[in-house]
Parts: C-alpha cells; sequence; structure tokens
RNA sequence: UGGGGCGUAGCCAAGUGGCCUAAGGCACCGGCUUUUGAUGCCGGCAUUCGGAGGUUCGAAUCCUCCCGCCCCAGCCA
C-alpha cells in the first residue's frame, strides 16, 4: 500500500484473496459475464469498522471486476430498525467513499413478491403453517446432538395451509400465535434445515412499510431470494451464515426466481482494545457509557470520523488485513498505522501547548512581538507558511522541564539551552514557585543571534520545545482519548462493561493554542507538534473551541527514559 | 460416530507439488538523518508452514491419522 505522495489520487491495491480467486474463475469459465455484489445491512444501528470491511471487499470487486454494487437495507424486523440508522448508514458509506448510484434497494421492497413465493412453497408441500409456540417449536428441534421431531402440524393439507397463510396475513392471529415453516429435514445435522421459520407474526409499524404487513419473512427467507431479484451473482457474507447456506440454496432451488445466487463466507474483522457487535455498541450508547453511536472512542464509523480519523486511512486498513475465513483479531496498532501514515502526508502542522507553563524571556524587550515564520509540513519542499506571533511570555509544556533532568532528557531544565521551534535558543535561569512549591513560572533569557532556530557559531541544542505566545493564544478544552477498553480482547470478560477503561477520555481544560487555530474546519485534521493529530470537535462553537486528539504520535520510550 | 469451518513468525496474510533455504504489512530490534525524541532512509526479524506418518526425484501445497480453536439448538441478522 505505498502512499507516498497524493493519498487520495493513489489507486490502492489489494491483496489477492479466495473471493477475488472465485470470482477470477467464475468469469474465466463463463459463469458469469460481469458481477454484481451487495452490501446488506440491517437499519438497526450504526455502522463500525467490521461493516468497512464488508462494505470495501463488497464495493472494491465490484469496481475492479467492473460489475455493480447495491446498497441493500435488510429491514426484515421492524421491531429493531429505525430511520434514524437508514440515514446514518447512507452518510457513512458516503463518506468511506462509495457510490451505489442508484443500486438502493429494501428488502421491504419485495415484502410481496416473498408473500406469494411462501404461497408457492405450501402449494409445493414444501411449507406449513405450525401452532406450536416458540418454546415448542425449541423443543421439537432436538439438540445439536439428538434429531428433532416432527410438528403435528407438519401435515396440513394444502387448502388449510393456504387459508392459515392467509388469515396470518390478514392480521387474524396474534403475535407468535403461527408461523410459516418449511418441510425439509427435522434429523438434518444441520439445524438451519430442522424445517425453518420462513415468517412470523408481527403486529408493528414498520419504517417502510407501515403497517401494512403484520408478517415479516425472517433472514433466511428473505436474504437469498432478495439477491435473486437483484440479480446479485455474488453474496458475500460472515463465516457464522456457513450453515445458512445449504437453506440459502435450498430456497434458491425450490422457488422460481430469476437468477440463482451464490453465497460466500470470509471471517468478520475483530480489532484488540475493541468490541466489534452491534448489541453491545448499543448498549454502550443505552446505557450512558459513550456520548452516542459517533463518540470519538466508539469503533464507528461516525466515531472514526468524529475523532479525525480519515476515510483514507480505514480503507487502506481493511486493504491491508486482507480477506480469509481464518478468525482472527487485528491489532488495533495496524489501524492506527495507517491513521498516522496517511496524516503525516496530509496533516498541517501546528503548536498547541495542553498543560501549559509560563515562560518569561527576561531579557527579551517588553512590549516587542514578532512574526516569526513557520512551515505548515516540514516534509514537503512545496510547503506553505504561516506567521507566528512570539513575545516575551510564552507557554510551554509542562512536561517538557524538569527541575532535576534524568540524562536522557534533553529538554528544558535549570541552566539548559533549548530551542523553541521556529524562534529561538531560550535557557532556563529560574524556577519561579508558588506558595505550595508548584512551579508558576520559567524565567528564562534569548540569545537574540539565534532567530529561526540556527545558532551562527554552530553551536547545538539538544532538544526543541513547542511554544505559544501567551498574549496571542486562543483558549482551547481538549479531548485525550484513550482504548475504550483495558484489555485487548474485552469480549473473553464475563461482562464486557466491566472492562471499559475508566480513563478512556480525559478533558483538558485551558489549553493554549497558536492563534491561526481559530479558523479550523471541522474534520480537518492538523498536527499539533510534538503531540500528535487533533481535530475540531463537531460541538466546538467560537467561544468555545474543543479539540479531539485523532491520534498520537509514536513515541520511542526506550530514547526517552 | 450431530453439522459446518479454521490452523503459515507476536498480530494480519500471500502461497494451490519444483524458481519457497516461504511475499507484503503491522509490531519489535539495530544504525543513519532530522529545528517535531515525529517523519524519512538502511539493515535485522519462520531452514520452516498445528503434530505424526505416508506418496513423490521433490510437499506449506497430495493422502492418512491425531491435536487445537471457532460457529450453530432466535418466531435476530
Amino acid at each position: 500500500m505505498s502512499l507516498k505522495s497524493q493519498p487520495d489520487e493513489i489507486i490502492e491495491d489489494k491483496s489477492p484473496n479466495f473471493i477475488r480467486s472465485i470470482i477470477t474463475e467464475d468469469i474465466r469459465e463463463g459463469r458469469h459475464s460481469s458481477i454484481t455484489t451487495r452490501f446488506p445491512p440491517e437499519p438497526n444501528g450504526y455502522l463500525h469498522i467490521g461493516h468497512a470491511k464488508s462494505i470495501c471487499l463488497n464495493f472494491n470487486l465490484a469496481q475492479d471486476f467492473e460489475g455493480k454494487c447495491h446498497l441493500r437495507f435488510d429491514d426484515t424486523n421492524p421491531i429493531k430498525e429505525e430511520q434514524e440508522f437508514i440515514d446514518a448508514i447512507r452518510e457513512d458509506v458516503t463518506w468511506l467513499g462509495f457510490n451505489w448510484g442508484i443500486h438502493e434497494f429494501f428488502t421491504s421492497d419485495y415484502f410481496e413478491k416473498l408473500y406469494l413465493w411462501a404461497e408457492d412453497l405450501i402449494i409445493a408441500e414444501k411449507a406449513y403453517v405450525d401452532d406450536l409456540s416458540a418454546d415448542e417449536i425449541r423443543e421439537y428441534r432436538g439438540t445439536l446432538t439428538e434429531p428433532g421431531r416432527k410438528s403435528p402440524y407438519r401435515n396440513r393439507s394444502i387448502e388449510e395451509n393456504l387459508e392459515l397463510f392467509r388469515n396470518m396475513q390478514s392480521g387474524k392471529f396474534k403475535n407468535g400465535a403461527k408461523v410459516l415453516r418449511a418441510k425439509i429435514n427435522m434429523s438434518s445435522g444441520n439445524l438451519n434445515l430442522r424445517d425453518p421459520v420462513l415468517y412470523r407474526i408481527l403486529h408493528s409499524e414498520h419504517p417502510r412499510t407501515g403497517s401494512q404487513w403484520c408478517i415479516y419473512p425472517t433472514y433466511d427467507f428473505a436474504h437469498g431470494q432478495s439477491d435473486a431479484i437483484e440479480r446479485i451473482t455474488h453474496s458475500i457474507c460472515t463465516l457464522e451464515f456457513e450453515d445458512h447456506r445449504p437453506l440459502y440454496d435450498w430456497l434458491v432451488d425450490n422457488i422460481q426466481l430469476p437468477s440463482k445466487p451464490k453465497q460466500f463466507e470470509f471471517s468478520r474483522l475483530n480489532l484488540t482494545h475493541t468490541i466489534l457487535s452491534k448489541r453491545q455498541l448499543k448498549r454502550l450508547v443505552s446505557e450512558g457509557l459513550v456520548s452516542g453511536w459517533d463518540d470519538p472512542r466508539m469503533p464507528t464509523i461516525s466515531g472514526y470520523r468524529r475523532r479525525g480519523y480519515p476515510a483514507y486511512a480505514i480503507r487502506d486498513f481493511i486493504n491491508r488485513i486482507g480477506v480469509s475465513k481464518s478468525n482472527s483479531i487485528v491489532e488495533i496498532q495496524s489501524l492506527e498505522a495507517c491513521v498516522r501514515e496517511y496524516l503525516n502526508q496530509k496533516a498541517l502542522r501546528r503548536m498547541a501547548v495542553l498543560r501549559p507553563i509560563k515562560v518569561i524571556i527576561d531579557n527579551y524587550p517588553q512590549n516587542q512581538v514578532e512574526e516569526l515564520r513557520a512551515i505548515d509540513k516540514p516534509n514537503d519542499p512545496n510547503s506553505s507558511t504561516r506567521m507566528i506571533p512570539f513575545g516575551r511570555e510564552l507557554y510551554i509544556e509542562r512536561e517538557d522541564f524538569l527541575e532535576e533532568p534524568t540524562k536522557k532528557f534533553f529538554r528544558l531544565a535549570p541552566g539548559r539551552e533549548v530551542r523553541l521551534r521556529f524562534a529561538y535558543f531560550i535557557t532556563c535561569q529560574k524556577i519561579i514557585k508558588d506558595s505550595n512549591g508548584e512551579i508558576k513560572e520559567l524565567r528564562c533569557t534569548y540569545d537574540p543571534e539565534t532567530k529561526g532556530g540556527n545558532a551562527p557559531d554552530g553551536r547545538k541544542v539538544k532538544g526543541t520545545i513547542h511554544w505559544v505566545s501567551a498574549e496571542h493564544a486562543i483558549e482551547a478544552e481538549i479531548h485525550q482519548y484513550d482504548y475504550l477498553f483495558k484489555s485487548e480482547n474485552p469480549s473473553e470478560n464475563e461482562n464486557f462493561l466491566d472492562d471499559v477503561n475508566p480513563n478512556s477520555l480525559k478533558k483538558l481544560l485551558g489549553c493554549k493554542l497558536e492563534p491561526c487555530l481559530k479558523d479550523s474546519a471541522i474534520s480537518a485534521t492538523v498536527q499539533f507538534e510534538r503531540l500528535g493529530y487533533y481535530c475540531l470537535d463537531k460541538a466546538a462553537t467560537a467561544d468555545h473551541i474543543i479539540f479531539n486528539q485523532t491520534i498520537g504520535l509514536r513515541e520511542n520510550m526506550k530514547k526517552k527514559t
């Protein structure tokens, strides 16, 4: 994934994977002349980075083989689905950089067809209405090692089934009173084939069809047929659906469909220190452990966006980790590396002081202000520059000063000379403490000859630190983040909520920013030199500036201590 | 003797019988450069592919057995 120059224009390489091989083979053998894939989210929550893997896979495949990728909302369960989620999904897929054009569909668009196909199955004696309760069905299903038993309602006549099913449809029964089941094999080793439920009664308002229906198809009954309607050639899903494939195929074979799609499975994404289950993410939101689906600590697409992660970095990450069928947990550092790699090239450099300590330069003229030139992107020879005000009173980072420096500490200390980035060499002459012994300010002197940061006499300085003019600094609140979960694999805990990191968010008040940061745009991530990457939070206002830490710079602790 | 999958370095992952004494990325470890202890650059990092047998002139790739891990008993998706 080399993106040395201009990430956005670069064509992302995708490493070979087994699905690509299958498609290449399918095309070579003439099974398809072009392909169609689909991304089928259920609108019952926000998209997370696990979905990004599926999105990238499906859209990239379509693009690379000159096919199409549909966006299909899999809305077969009105109890859980909401319009808010539909809107958020559209926004997130778009932000990630994919365009489904006019190919936006809803499984609910096919309710009518699905219903008719269910009647066809009844007529073909391959489906029946069952009066067993949910508990009874479970009981009759048997166990993993013992076969199930046939429902006593399994042999109703076609006429009776048809009438019952129509009455289900017209609202004659209460929720759970009856279901439509496929008649397959109650002793199959695959539980999905033990007469799976096809339709259930749900008297519930659907976000799109309203109260038009009170029976809804299950995932199994809807998915393959929807794929067939859309003429999806490769229906790609995650590993846990592998056991459903025989049912998928059974339905495709036993219903008159416009095409015969095939299902392929890959392993879902897992990340260390992260939870990627919509159910669990939902709990974090509903229990107020985070501020919302787009909390910058959330692994959601919207959370990453708010955090300042570039869409490119997410795509790059997905391309790097590859696609396979083995269960895996990717180290979060791999994602972070992509974010840093992109931002290192793209982000403008700025200066900000998180935990300020005042520095007064005694030999600098009172009331004098100089405008010093600073480069926006030091690694870019064509970089723009900006002017930064410099004065007698400055702020530097508290941790850039040590009263009793260790051997490897080469920043400011009593009697030590360091460089203020883009400015002058200063030497610490005196420490002023308050009554509690806390350092209040540092008295320093500067060398006027070192303007710009170089000494004409060629003397070197070991450290360079960042600073902000006290008079010109703008005040801000800065949010520093740590992993939301303490352990590498939060789901291994009895209760994942016990593993929530109590220090995942630190709000720093009274931070000092260089003046030009006043005009930051939301989501334009900048680098605060020597600290990390930051972006303006969406909740910031003109008089209450808030920056989110996107990610810190790498730190070489070996050298530092 | 339920069914379905997976096992290549710390983490992902290429590889489909000979050019594999096994790509690439992340992580890690050295060195150089550096007005960000960042970046960049250079170098190192599996004689070995879950294990044991076998087939073959030749196996990570084929066969057999064994071991380990994951998924399935929602009228969720």
